[in-house]
DNA sequence: TTTGTTTTGTGTAAATTTTACACATTTGCA
DNA sequence: TGCAAATGTGTAAAATTTACACAAAACAAA
């Protein structure tokens, strides 16, 4: 067809180009690809950031680390999946879960082909238990994670770039904590996910501006020191009177 | 296993859990989903903010627009697919591709489980030619976009909220633009996108404040009215300067 | 060639936000 | 009772953001 004009071709209705009736067989047409979830858990413990990791349970990838996850079921949406993986792995339910991106790199799996895609989370490290004890599944300090088996310390990187980028512009650090909590945990929380020291005088007067703390009027206990008062985070005031567009604070 | 300590298990090996040795099988044994890349296509004409669409050819969405996609072909990597389909479609290679997000509602392709990944993509209108004039491809206006095709419409807002976001932290925007523009031209260029009107001085002050345009001692020609210098963007200079953290600026 | 229209190009003052910085108080512990 | 460690608080300087107006350049129309 080396003209675009439909007016030449007499015997075609021009609105009417050929249409795809049976889109079952047309997707069954299609190549199909194994697909994964995998979950980079985030906790923080003992002022340091935590991975949640398993030892790999593939000969090829013998005493390699592993991130979490699972192949998504038949007809399963993904975040359910990953959802899923949580739950079976952790305990939890209502863990806060971001898709981050997908892998497809085609050699990323020895088994050949297979897609993933990462998610983020972050929990509560003291609110639940592990679940499943086996293959040594525990918390890694994130500054100590060298090797991993598959692409997952590329997943883990690209996740904890995202991280640090949306805990800038959104209030998930709280996921991490506790429902009470010290100023000086949310502090140690943002020096660990940046990397990096903050002022304390003016990390107060940030977070005390944005007026989403509810002082529950209670102190800290078991400190060897003079307790600090326990805050509790406004999910429902933040949720009201968040700004459209966020640069560094939220 | 009631108890979690190997000890307690004389048998097995304490760092010998059983391990596959048979990734191959395991992969094979993994449920199989078709994968579809879907783009969407940005550009800027007229002072506005267009979006590339196509006559969707399935019967079941007759009449509706539908992005630009296809499904992912053996062992290519996604991002490559969607380059394949932006340069199968448009001609170009070298466009801005980002991946944004994937999409699996078990329902959301009519002919059962498809999986797509979304990309958005930035091209410069004037640049090209339309490869495929078939199914009526052609620009559209983004605010005048209703009803789509499968879930693009949805997927078209998540991207557009994603430009709007990335386009203040990323000198993305010009992609859009031509190689040597003017200050209106990038000032029309971002009102477009976060549709908001911003003030002319301020605006002008900023970018030369990032000091990446470069001055090419040109001006543009065919205005009907007093023209204005043409910068370029150094894009080099913008990659060794770039900073870590960024807010609404870049 | 003059006049009108449109857009370019430019600077400053006020307001806001960010940064740097120190000392008295409270608690637990020795 | 004194020591160690962390809490809690304010201000001044610096940097950034905002609001805002007028002369000059080009073209079009008379």
């Amino acid at each position: 067809m080396k003209n675009g004009l439909v007016a030449e071709m007499p015997f075609k209705e021009k609105t009417e180009p050929t249409l795809i009736k049976d889109v079952k067989q047309l997707v069954a047409s299609y190549p199909r690809v194994p697909i994964t979830v995998d979950c980079v858990i985030f906790g923080f413990d003992d002022n340091k950031l935590k991975v949640l990791l398993i030892r790999s349970d593939l000969e090829i990838y013998k005493g390699k680390w592993s991130l979490l996850g699972d192949f998504a079921h038949d007809d399963e949406e993904l975040d359910d999946a990953a959802c899923r993986v949580l739950e079976e792995r952790t305990g939890m339910e209502d863990v806060y879960l971001e898709q981050v991106k997908t892998f497809s790199h085609p050699n990323r799996h020895p088994g050949g082909r297979v897609l993933t895609v990462a998610y983020f989370s972050l929990l509560n490290i003291k609110h639940h238990q592990l679940k499943i004890l086996e293959n040594e599944l525990h918390w890694h300090s994130l500054k100590n994670i060298r090797e991993m088996a598959f692409d997952h310390k590329l997943i883990l990187d690209e996740c904890y770039a995202w991280l640090q980028k949306r805990i800038m512009e959104h209030p998930l650090g709280f996921n991490l904590l506790p429902k009470k909590f010290s100023l000086r945990e949310v502090q140690s929380l943002y020096e660990a996910i940046l990397d990096m020291k903050l002022d304390r005088r003016n990390f107060r007067k940030k977070f005390f501006s944005m007026d989403f703390f509810i002082d529950t009027g209670e102190y800290e206990d078991d400190v060897p020191h003079r307790p600090g008062r326990l805050y509790s985070f406004n999910f429902q005031k933040y949720e009201d009177n968040k700004r459209k567009w966020t640069g560094i604070d939220f």
